[in-house]
DNA sequence: CCCGATAAGTGTACTCCGTACACCTGTCGG
DNA sequence: CCGACAGGTGTACGGAGTACACTTATCGGG
């Protein structure tokens, strides 16, 4: 009789698709560091246990969630020349990446041959043997993007995590700008540089966006040389 | 009596050089997985909270351990140009972490802003502004080179836990072979083109050195071109 | 109409991790 | 001689991933 209540409330017997979806919001919601089977299965409603019924275990459960933001990305736009088709996909990945700030640490730290990231990575070299890239630049071209090829770049020093932590004193500041002036004198000229209108002394204030258009267009104008000239590895091997 | 034996065994009483020495040498052999504080311990023959006295906490070990690897690198060359002076540089932070594989992911999994680090890169970003970069140039430079400034690059396939795997059967090999074949060619195509005389199907077979000087050229040049031409960064934000 | 197979969810328990905290011990300067 | 202090110990806690044995719900065929 009460039965009939309980039963209605936890309904839709729970699959791998409604288990990767309620990871990727923990995930987005609370970081990638606070994703654990426990807590996910309690955000589910579930015993901890109910998980593995339809992942093989948190590895698998990672695989899976890349797997869903990759498949948010923009299929490769067709009708338009390498450059762009290249430049327009990346661009999208990053969008999407940004979304999900903890994919990158998932791609980074494990080595990642999920159907879903060798079908991107698949088109992906497609674009270029589209282009007339031989497949010999192709390759070459393929490892020089690297992990731009997700649209991210590693960050030396992110200052994402700053909003939350404490306020710090005029004092400590000027401490810090000291410690930073006669150490890392440097460092501390090119922040002062970038920094537009924020007072913080070290990163930010620099615009990622451009930074990572600025590298990815250098390498396109790279890959572009090379591809006109009729660059091929073991010429330039035998150059060397 | 028998005490004088016993303490003899274990004499040098631990300190934070020994510490992290050891740390280094456990993640080399058994690589940073295996690394556990309790791990360590027992390695040094000590409890594991005697660790604690030498180090904070398990964060406070890996910075050291980085700084340790990053100790290893060769100071910048005197006497040569900014593009040698990098290339080299470069270079020998390559051979320092190709010798000590962890450090590649420690690196990426954390905001690192260690005295060591901070060295380092302080003493980068010098290399160029002596080579009459811009400190502008010199802020976006940085940027583009990313962690490839430490000597690796992103590996999107990495195949060096291939070694311990079970041999795969001819069939399987057939299999997998048809499976990229239909799923992936693309990849297929440039993994074929690549492998030189082993059987392996997909990645290695590639010579990574070669790739990594191949971007790391890439870079440079257009580096060079840039500074040759007096580029700044709010001319191209006005170009587009 | 029941029945057994299969799928989904549960409960308990194990091992391993980082580390807080109270304690002991050996050394050394006053 | 003594007391402070640095270095090492022992115990314990909470949290992680997950193996394994179990109940329960569903459903097609005799």
């Amino acid at each position: 009789m009460t039965q009939q209540v309980e039963e209605a409330t936890r309904r839709t017997p729970l699959n791998r698709d409604r288990v990767l979806s309620a990871a990727v919001v923990l995930a987005d919601e609370a970081g990638i560091e606070s994703l654990s089977m426990r807590r996910l299965a309690q955000e589910l409603g579930v015993v901890p246990m109910a998980l593995y019924k339809h992942v093989a275990n948190k590895e698998e459960l990672l695989d899976g969630m890349v797997g869903v933001i990759v498949g948010e990305i923009d299929p490769p736009v067709s009708g338009a020349d390498w450059r762009n088709a290249v430049r327009l996909r990346i661009l999208s990945a990053r969008r999407s990446l940004l979304r999900h700030p903890w994919v990158r640490q998932v791609l980074e730290s494990r080595t990642n041959r999920t159907p879903a990231v060798l079908g991107y990575v698949d088109s992906f070299i497609g674009m270029f043997l589209a282009g007339g890239f031989s497949v010999d630049l192709t390759h070459h071209v393929m490892h020089a993007l690297g992990s731009r090829m997700w649209g991210f770049t590693q960050e030396l020093f992110d200052d994402s995590a700053n909003a939350a932590s404490a306020p710090v004193t005029a004092e400590t500041q000027a401490a810090m700008f000291q410690e930073m002036a006669t150490r890392y004198p440097n460092i501390l000229e090119v922040a002062m540089a970038a920094k537009h209108d924020d007072g913080s002394v070290v990163g930010q204030g620099c615009d990622d966006q451009f930074e990572f258009e600025f590298a990815l267009d250098l390498l396109l104008d790279g890959f572009g040389r090379f591809h006109d000239q009729g660059w091929t590895s073991k010429r330039a091997k035998l150059a060397k």
